[in-house]
RNA sequence: GGCGGCAUAGCUCAGUUGGCUAGAGCAUGCGGUUCAUACCCGCAGUGUCCCCGGUUCGAAUCCAGGUGCCGCUACCA
C-alpha cells in the first residue's frame, strides 16, 4: 500500500544569535510529531532551517568584522551552532534549508519574477518628505512646523522605489480561509488575526528593500533585494525543489504541509503566506499551528531580558530525553507555559524516575528474581487483570486522537494513566506474596507478563518523545521487532509468552533538587558570562566639529513624567542663563523624576528645538549607555554638585 | 497612549456550546506496602473561580465597567 505523505515544518530560525530553549521547544515538538507520523506509517518529510538574510545580520556581521556569510556560517554550522544543537536534541529532520543556499536563491528569484509578471508584485514608491542635507525620509506626521525635525530646514516631496505585493487583493479569500475550518489552530488565533489585521484593512506589502544588500537580489532590477516575506516563507516550497533542480519532491509532499510556528509569526503564516500562494496559484497547506511560548516569571524569554535558558546546559544536566519529555509533557502546546528549573526537576522525578523508570526497574527486577529473567509459559488470569488489560488495548486510540490534534501534553497524560495503573496493579496483585507460594507460579508469571505488556505499549507511544531511552527500555523488557511497532500498540499478548528481560542501567536517575538548582545556577552563569557589547569607535571628527557642540553643566530644577508616555521625562534646567530651559529625555525606564531633582547634569544646548508628545525640547541630556547581556544600561551623566551651572565643557 | 491576550487550590494548570456539590498533578498531613530508583498504593483537606454591576430559573463560563500582569505598537536621536 502506498504511504500517505505528511510534510511538517518548523519555522526557519533567524541566526543573529545562538538559539535558546524556546527554539528548542518548537523544534522538539515538531520532531515528536514527525516521529509519531513515521511510526504510524506516513511518508514523512520533516524540514527545518535558517533564515539568514536581512539588515540585522548585515549589521551584526559588520560589528563583528566579518562578512554576513561568515557570520551566519559560524552560528549555523559552527561549534554549538544550530546544526550541533539539533544533533544534540536528537532531531530527526529529513532536510535542512538555509536561505543562502543556491537552489533557494534560484527559486525565490523565479517566484518573485512570476508574481511580478502576473501583476501581483508592482513597482511603487514610499512617498514622503525628503531632507536633502540630512539624506532622510520623513512622514508628514514627523515634520516639525512643516520642516525637517532634525535640522529644521525645508523638505520636499520625494519617493523611494520599492516593490509591493497586492496583499489587499487577497484579503477576502484569506478571511474566508481562516473562518472556514481548521487551517489555523488553535482556533482562538483565528479571531485574533481577523480582528487585528484583516478587519482594519490589509495594506499592500512592501516586499523589497534598497536600504541593505544582504538578501536575494531582484534579478531584473539591481539595487533591490527581496525582503523577508517572499524570501523566508517560500522556503517551505523551495526545500522540496519547487522551481529549482536540487530536489524533486514538490509533487510528492505539497500541499500535505503542516507548519508549526510560534504565536509571534502566526500573522505571517496565516495571512501573508496563503495570500502569496493564492497569487502563485498554488494549493494551500493543510494547517498552520501556532504554539505558545515558554515564559519565565510570566514574561517573554529574550536576550534583551538576560533570562535566556541555554539548552546545552539543561541537556547536559538532565539528559536529552528527559529535557524533551519535560518540554512536551508539562506545557499545553497551544498556550504559554511557565518555565522553571524547579518544575523541570519535579517533572523528571515524578513522571520519569518514580513512575516510569521505577516501573521498568521493579518489573524487570522481579522477573529476574522470581524466574531468573525468563517467564514460564503457564498462565493463570484473574478478573483483577481486566482493567489493566483493557487499558493496554484502549490507550492507543485516545493517544492517537490527541497526537493528531497536536495536543502532545494530553497524549502523554494518557500514557501516564496507563503507567500509573500498572503501578497500582502491582499493589493489588502483591507479587512478593505470590512468590512465596510455589503453587502460584503461573499466576505470578501472568502478573509479570501483564506488566511487561503495559510497559511495551506505553513505550511505543513514548518513542516519539524519548527515542533513545525507549530503545534502551525495550531491550530491558525484552521487546523487539514487531512488538515495538505502532500496529501492535493497541493489542494485548504480543510479547512471547516466555519473554526474557535484562535489568539494565537506571533509565532516569532521581535528581537531588536542592543540589541541582545550585549547579544549574553556576552552569548557566558560566555558559552565559556577562556579555558587554561595545560599539566600534566612530570615524574621526575634527576638533572644530567637536567644538560646535555646546555642552554645559545644568542643575535640575524640576522633573516630571510626561503624561501618556512610557519613556519621556520633562526637565526644567538651570543652564546658568537665568531662564529655565526645558528638555525632554526618554529615560523614564531608568530613573524616577524625584531621584533627579537637584542633580548636576550635562546637556547639549545648541540642538534644534524639537517637539515630542506635543512638548518642546530644547537640547539633549548626555547619558552613558552600554549593552549588557543584550540589555540596555543607561546612566545619566551626573557631575559633582560643586560644579556650577552654565560651565561649558570643552 | 493604541490594539490584543490572560487572571481558577501554596505551585503548574484542566474546566467543550452557561447545569459545578469547581477538578488533576505537584507540594502538605495520615494510613498501607517492601518487588523497586527512600519508590509505589490508598485516604484527607484547602478555593471570595481578580473586583463590581448586569442578563438568566441557574454564571468560573455570557455582557458592561474596573484592577493587575503580559505581548505587539507609538513617543526616546
Amino acid at each position: 500500500m502506498e504511504k500517505k505523505p505528511f510534510y511538517i515544518t518548523t519555522p526557519i530560525y533567524y541566526p543573529s544569535d545562538k538559539l535558546h530553549i524556546g527554539h528548542t521547544y518548537c523544534t522538539v515538538a515538531t520532531d515528536a510529531i514527525a516521529r509519531y507520523k513515521r511510526l504510524c506509517g506516513y511518508d514523512v518529510m520533516f524540514l527545518t532551517g535558517t533564515d539568514e538574510h536581512g539588515q540585522k545580520i548585515e549589521e551584526k556581521a559588520k560589528a563583528a568584522g566579518v562578512t554576513p556569510q561568515e557570520f551566519v556560517d559560524r552560528i549555523v554550522t559552527g561549534e554549538k551552532g544550530v546544526l550541533d544543537l539539533w544533533k544534540l536534541m536528537n532531531i530527526s529532520n529529513d532536510r535542512f534549508i538555509r536561505t543562502t543556499d543556491d537552489y533557494h536563491v534560484e527559486s525565490i528569484q523565479k517566484i518573485f519574477r512570476k508574481m511580478y509578471e502576473k501583476g501581483d508584485i508592482y513597482k511603487g514608491a514610499y512617498k514622503g518628505k525628503y531632507c536633502t542635507p540630512c539624506e532622510s525620509f520623513w512622514t508628514e506626521s514627523q515634520l516639525v512646523d512643516g520642516k525637517c525635525p532634525d535640522c529644521g530646514r525645508e523638505v520636499h516631496d520625494a519617493e523611494e522605489e520599492a516593490y509591493f505585493f497586492r496583499l489587499s487583493k487577497y484579503a477576502k479569500p484569506v478571511q474566508e480561509l481562516l473562518e472556514s475550518g481548521t487551517f489555523l489552530e488553535p482556533a482562538s488565533r483565528v479571531n485574533e488575526m481577523i480582528n487585528n489585521f484583516i478587519k482594519p484593512g490589509l495594506e499592500d506589502l512592501c516586499v523589497s528593500r534598497t536600504s541593505f544588500t544582504w538578501g536575494i537580489p531582484v534579478d531584473f532590477d539591481p539595487g533591490h533585494v527581496v525582503y523577508v516575506w517572499v524570501d523566508a516563507l517560500f522556503n517551505y516550497c523551495s526545500a522540496l525543489g519547487f522551481l529549482n533542480e536540487k530536489y524533486d519532491d514538490y509533487d510528492r509532499y505539497w500541499p500535505a504541509a503542516h507548519h508549526i510556528v510560534g504565536k509571534e509569526i502566526v500573522r505571517f503564516h496565516s495571512i501573508i503566506w496563503p495570500a502569496m500562494l493564492m497569487s502563485m496559484e498554488m494549493p494551500l497547506p493543510q494547517k498552520v499551528y501556532g504554539h505558545g511560548w515558554l515564559v519565565i516569571d510570566g514574561g517573554k524569554m529574550s536576550k534583551s531580558k538576560g533570562n535566556v535558558v541555554d539548552p546545552y546546559v539543561l541537556a547536559d544536566k538532565f539528559g536529552v530525553d528527559a529535557l524533551r519529555f519535560f518540554l512536551l509533557r508539562t506545557f499545553p502546546f497551544g498556550s504559554d507555559g511557565n518555565f522553571s528549573n524547579e518544575l523541570l526537576i519535579s517533572t523528571i522525578n515524578t513522571d520519569l524516575a518514580n513512575d516510569l523508570g521505577n516501573l521498568v526497574s521493579r518489573t524487570t527486577a522481579m522477573v529476574e528474581k522470581y524466574f531468573g529473567g525468563t517467564l514460564p509459559a503457564e498462565r493463570e488470569s484473574e478478573a483483577l487483570d481486566e482493567e489493566l488489560v483493557g487499558m493496554i488495548r484502549s490507550t492507543k486510540e485516545r493517544y492517537a486522537k490527541q497526537m493528531d490534534a497536536f495536543q502532545l501534553h494530553v497524549a502523554l497524560e494518557e500514557v501516564f494513566k496507563l503507567i500509573q495503573r500498572a503501578n497500582k496493579y502491582i499493589d493489588e496483585t502483591a507479587p512478593w506474596v505470590l512468590a512465596k507460594d510455589e503453587g502460584k507460579k503461573a499466576r505470578l508469571a501472568t502478573v509479570m507478563y501483564n506488566l511487561l505488556e503495559a510497559l511495551r505499549v506505553a513505550l511505543v507511544m513514548l518513542t516519539p518523545f524519548m527515542p533513545a531511552s525507549c530503545e534502551k527500555a525495550f531491550a530491558q523488557i525484552g521487546a523487539e521487532g514487531e512488538a515495538i511497532t505502532w500496529d501492535k500498540a493497541g493489542e494485548y499478548g504480543v510479547l512471547p509468552a516466555t519473554v526474557s528481560v535484562h535489568k539494565g542501567e537506571t533509565l532516569f536517575p532521581r535528581i537531588d533538587a536542592a543540589k541541582m538548582l545550585v549547579e544549574l545556577e553556576e552552569a548557566e552563569k558560566a555558559a552565559r558570562g556577562p556579555q558587554v557589547k561595545l560599539n566600534p569607535v566612530l570615524p574621526d571628527v575634527t576638533i572644530d566639529e567637536f567644538a560646535k557642540c555646546d555642552m554645559r553643566v545644568c542643575k535640575v530644577l524640576a522633573c516630571e513624567a510626561v503624561k501618556k508616555s512610557e519613556k519621556l521625562l520633562k526637565f526644567q534646567l538651570d543652564d546658568g542663563s537665568g531662564t529655565p530651559r526645558q528638555i525632554l529625555s526618554g529615560i523614564h525606564k531608568f530613573y524616577e523624576p524625584e531621584q533627579l531633582v537637584g542633580k548636576t547634569v550635562v546637556a547639549i544646548l545648541n540642538l534644534p528645538s524639537r517637539k515630542m508628545m506635543g512638548q518642546e525640547s530644547n537640547g539633549m541630556l548626555l547619558s552613558a549607555v552600554r549593552e549588557v547581556d543584550g540589555k540596555e544600561e543607561l546612566h545619566l551623566l551626573m557631575l559633582d554638585d560643586s560644579v556650577p551651572a552654565g560651565a561649558q565643557l570643552c
